[in-house]
DNA sequence: GCGCTTTTGACAATCATTACCAATATCGCG
DNA sequence: CGCGATATTGGTAATGATTGTCAAAAGCGC
C-alpha cells in the first residue's frame, strides 16, 4: 500500500463495467449500471460498482457528470473532450464542443500556478420544442 | 395556476436567509447556514432554510456550486458572474471571470434554439501549495 | 499449488435533501 | 383594526444515493 495503487488486478467485475460503459453510450448511474448487469446475470456487487466507477473515474477513462437530481452519471470517455448542452425540461441533451473553453480553462488556472487542471461545465436552457409547448 | 408562484409573501425567516447571505461573502451549504441562524439566535428550521435557498436560486438571486463532496454550495450571487477555481487537496477557491465563456455558452445554446440559458463551470485543478506539498 | 494481497459484496451507516402536515404568521380587505 | 383565507413554517420521518466495514473469495507472482 505505500504506492499509488489504483487498479492493479484484473477482475470480471471490473472488466464487466468496462464492457458494459463501452455498450452504453450515454450518460448512466452507477444504480442504473448495476441494474443492467444484474439483468444480464452478471453477479456483481453494487458496492464493487461504485468502486469501479470511481476508479475509472479519477484514471481519467470515463466522464462524470452531476445533473441537479443529484445522481451522479458516469460515461465512457470519448476521445474529444465536450460539454453538455441540457433541456431543462425535457432532459434532451445535445453534446457540444468548445475547444475555446478547454484553453481557457487551462490558461486560467495556470495563472494561478494551478496544475493537474480539469473542469466541468454544463450548460442548462429550454429546448426548442419545449418553449413551443411552453407557449 | 397560471402564474408562477414564486414568493408571494414577506417573512421574518425569509428575511434572515437573506440577510445572512448579505453578511457571508463565500459559499456556505444550506446545513451550514442553517447553523449560523441558529448560533445567532434567529429561529428558523432547516427545512425553511431549504426551501428559501431553493427559491432564491430558482429566482436567480443566488449561485449555487456543487463540489464533488456532495453538499450543495449557495452563494450571493454578484453582479458580475464568475467561476470557480477549486484546489481538489486543500479546497482554497479563487474566482474567475471568464467573459469569453459566457458568451460561447450563450452563443452555443442559441445555435441549438435552446432560450433562457444558464451555465455552471468548475475548474479542478491543485494549488499550487499543495502541489509542492504533494512533493 | 501456495500464500500473500487485493478485491469483492452483503449489509449497515451516513448524510444531505425532501415529504408530510398540523400549527402559525401574513396580508388583503371589510 | 381585526378577521379570515391561505401561504408558510418547522419538527420529524422518509428517502435514497453513496460510503464504511470486514470476513470471505479470488488474483497473481513464484
Amino acid at each position: 500500500m505505500t504506492d499509488e495503487t489504483t487498479i492493479v488486478r484484473n477482475t470480471r467485475q471490473r472488466a464487466a463495467v468496462r464492457d458494459l460503459l463501452a455498450d452504453c453510450e450515454g450518460f448512466h448511474s452507477a444504480q442504473d449500471l448495476h441494474a443492467i448487469l444484474r439483468e444480464r446475470g452478471e453477479r456483481v456487487g453494487l458496492t464493487t460498482v461504485y468502486r469501479t466507477l470511481q476508479g475509472l473515474a479519477d484514471a481519467g477513462e470515463i466522464d462524470v457528470m452531476r445533473p441537479p437530481g443529484g445522481e451522479h452519471l458516469y460515461r465512457r470517455c470519448s476521445e474529444g473532450h465536450h460539454h453538455h448542452l441540457v433541456c431543462r425540461d425535457c432532459g434532451r441533451t445535445v453534446e457540444v464542443e468548445g475547444p475555446a473553453v478547454e484553453t481557457w480553462a487551462q490558461r486560467v488556472a495556470g495563472k494561478h500556478g494551478f496544475v493537474d487542471v480539469s473542469h466541468t461545465m454544463e450548460i442548462f436552457g429550454t429546448c426548442p420544442e419545449c418553449a413551443a409547448a411552453r407557449s
